[in-house]
DNA sequence: ATCGATGCAAAGCGTTTGCAGGGGT
DNA sequence: ACCCCTGCAAACGCTTTGCATCGAT
């Protein structure tokens, strides 16, 4: 517990060299960011202004290959912004999102994950598809609508 | 049956005529490319390569006007690609997708909509959000992983 | 010494906008 | 006559790339 921070660290030390990748303050940076402010599920460009608190000199293409990295690692997933600028979540367990259609906040909800949701909406389903050649690797399920008001 | 064509297009006039918008030769072939191609989903590009078969002096900006003439009269919804193109789907019915993760393919899934999902996944959910602030409109479900082949 | 990562600037790509001309109501 | 729509070109925003330099192994 008191060792929170450093054993996160060993992780994606760990999970980017098991990827060929090195470790670097940078990809830390990005990575702590997207730990402490997840919820947000913040874009790029707020990620590079958080992060420059830490590091002043990074650039914004070193945060783009780092969020590659990240992903690549298995570390974080990208979430597609119906307005073109993606977002990223570094959340380690299978989650739902809840998608505002005005503004394109997303939140994570609180609802727990169903292994199974497929087979129970379709029982023989993922048989069908792998029979069909597609391989299932999971499911994406996105609540969407309109927050009554933003926050400020 | 006979007279599928027409009663689609008046269908496209009323809808576009409720939403305060005009029909255009434009608008109605970007349409019809939607109605005939939907399963593969097109990207903007693709419906602006086919629409150019009927109508060679059409532009590309024009496509995406028409694009959100369709979205903003409810003939046609927008799907996020995670590399940064859009996609549509001008199917009228609420369905699920399957999305190639390699290559970012989008066809529709033939298991029908279950309009209790989100109450069967978490009784109460709908009103918790809406005490919360949150209008639920709706879900979106995508099943995600990779086609051992593409096809040609 | 090698090889990947950084940071800067420039390019890339999908999409949107400004604007003059055109057409339906 | 009005106002929306088209088509062209230019602008835009997010993301990627080229390249010289840096740093770790």
């Amino acid at each position: 517990m008191f060792d929170r921070a450093s054993s996160d660290s060993h992780e994606l030390r760990d999970a980017l060299s098991a990827a060929g990748l090195r470790w670097t303050p940078q990809r830390e940076a990005v990575y702590n960011v997207l730990k402490t402010f997840n919820p947000d599920h913040p874009t790029a460009e707020q990620i590079f202004r958080r992060v420059r608190r830490d590091l002043p000199k990074i650039s914004l293409a070193t945060v783009y290959k780092a969020l590659d990295a990240l992903e690549a690692c298995g570390k974080m997933t990208r979430l597609a912004g119906s307005d073109g600028s993606a977002r990223f979540d570094a959340r380690d367990d299978r989650h739902y999102h809840l998608r505002c259609l005005r503004t394109g906040r997303v939140e994570d909800l609180a609802t727990p994950y169903d292994p199974d949701l497929v087979g129970k909406l379709d029982p023989g389903l993922v048989d069908r598809l792998r029979d069909e050649g597609f391989q299932l690797l999971g499911y994406r399920l996105e609540l969407v609508g309109y927050f009554d008001k933003e926050p400020s």
